[in-house]
DNA sequence: CATAAAAACAGAATTGACTCAATTTTAGAA
DNA sequence: TTCTAAAATTGAGTCAATTCTGTTTTTATG
C-alpha cells in the first residue's frame, strides 16, 4: 500500500518547503523564524527538525529544485549547441544565469552559498557541491561536444577547461548576488568578455 | 596628547584579537564562545561588541592580517617575475596558496568566506571583497608586467585575464578549504593544469 | 581641583535556533 | 476488532550570540 504515513510525510515535506519559500522571500532567510515557518506549515517546530537537520537544509531543498531545473534546461544546449564556440558557451551560461533568480532571491543565494562553505559536510553542503560538479561537467560536456563537431581544437583538455569556465562564472555569480544593485545583463557581459580570451584560444 | 583612552583602546583591540585567534584555532570558530574570548581578553562581553559588530568581524580582522601579508609577498613576484609565463603565474599563485594556512585553519577560512557572502555589506564583508579585488589586480598587474617584458601577447585583455585566473584559483581554493583531506600540493597541481590552457593561449 | 559631558564598560536580559523527553499516531499481528 | 511496537509529533527547555541599560572612567572646562 502507498501508506497513510508515507503520504502524510510527503505532504508535510511539501508544506514545510512551501511555507519556508514564501517566508524566505518575504522576510529574508534570517527574518523567517523557524516558529513562523512551523506555524505557516501547520506543524510543530520539532517536526521541522525531524524532516530537516537545520534551517539551512530547508533552504538547501529549495536551491536543489532550482539548480536541477537549470541542469535540465542545459541538456538541450549540449545536445544541439549553436555552431559557434562563443555563442555556444554564451547560450549555456545564459540559461544558468537567467534562470537563477526565478525561485531564489539574491539574499537566499547568499545564504545558500554561505552555508555550503560553512558546513560542507552537512546534507546540503554535500548536495551543493554535487550540484556545482554537475554544472562543471555539463560545461565540460559541451566542450567535448564542440570538439566532436570540429569546432574546438582536439588537443584541448576538456575537463580542465570546463572547470576553468565554471569556476570563473561561479565566482562572478557570487559577486553578482553579493551586490543587490548588480544587473544580470552586466554579469553576462563580463563573463562573455572573460570567456572571449578562452574562445580565441580554443576555437579551430 | 596620545591619550590614555586611545592607548587603552589599542591595547584592548589587540587583546581581543589575540584571544580570539588562539581560541578559534583551539576550539574552532563556533566552539570559541564570546564569553570565553571576553574572559581570555580580560574584558566584558559588552566591550567586545563595542569594538566589533559581531563575532564574524573579529575573525575578519584576523583574515585581513593574513591576506595583507600575502599581498605584500606577491609584490616581489610582480616586480621581478620568472622569465616564463607559466612559472610566473605558478610562483605568484604558489605564494598565495602556501601562505594561506599560516595564521588561519581551514575551518576559519570556511567561516570567513561564508560570512563574507552572507553579509557582504558588513565591515568585514566589504573588507573581504576589497581584498579579493586587490588579489585580482595583483594578478592583472603581473600579466601587464609580462606583456611589458614581451612574454605575453600585446592584444590580450590583461584585466579580464587577471579576473579569469583569480576567479578560477579562488574557487579552487574554496573547494580546497571545504575538504579537510585536500592537500596543498594537489591544489597547486590542479590550478597549474587549468592555467596551462591559458598559458598556451597568451604566451608569445 | 571640582565637575559636567562624553565615551566606554559591565553583565543581566532577550532572542531565536535547536534538543529532548513525554505523548500521540500508525502499522500490522493476533 | 484489539493490542503493541515502532515511528512521528509536540512544545517546553537549553544554549549562545547579541542587545540594552545603568554604572564607571576619562576628558575637557571653569
Amino acid at each position: 500500500m502507498s501508506g497513510l504515513r508515507a503520504r502524510q510525510k510527503a505532504d508535510r515535506h511539501r508544506r514545510i518547503i512551501e511555507a519556508a519559500a514564501e517566508l524566505f522571500r518575504e522576510a529574508g532567510y534570517e527574518g523567517a523564524k523557524i516558529e513562523a515557518i512551523a506555524a505557516q506549515a501547520e506543524v510543530s517546530v520539532g517536526t521541522i527538525y525531524n524532516y530537516y537537520e537545520n534551517k539551512g537544509d530547508i533552504l538547501g531543498a529549495i536551491v536543489s529544485l532550482e539548480v536541477n531545473e537549470v541542469l535540465n534546461a542545459g541538456q538541450g544546449v549540449v545536445a544541439r549547441p549553436p555552431a559557434n564556440v562563443g555563442d555556444a558557451l554564451d547560450t549555456l551560461i545564459g540559461i544558468y544565469i537567467e534562470h537563477s533568480l526565478y525561485y531564489l532571491s539574491k539574499e537566499m543565494w547568499r545564504q545558500a552559498m554561505a552555508i555550503s562553505t560553512q558546513a560542507p559536510d552537512s546534507p546540503f553542503g554535500q548536495a551543493y557541491t554535487a550540484l556545482d560538479r554537475a554544472l562543471t561537467e555539463q560545461i565540460g560536456a559541451l566542450i567535448v561536444r564542440l570538439q566532436a563537431l570540429g569546432l574546438v581544437r582536439q588537443d584541448i583538455d576538456g575537463a580542465a577547461l570546463g572547470e576553468l569556465i565554471f569556476n570563473n562564472m561561479n565566482m562572478m555569480f557570487i559577486e553578482f548576488v553579493k551586490r543587490d544593485a548588480a544587473r544580470i545583463a552586466e554579469l553576462r557581459a563580463a563573463v562573455r568578455r572573460q570567456n572571449r580570451i578562452l574562445v580565441a584560444a580554443i576555437a579551430v
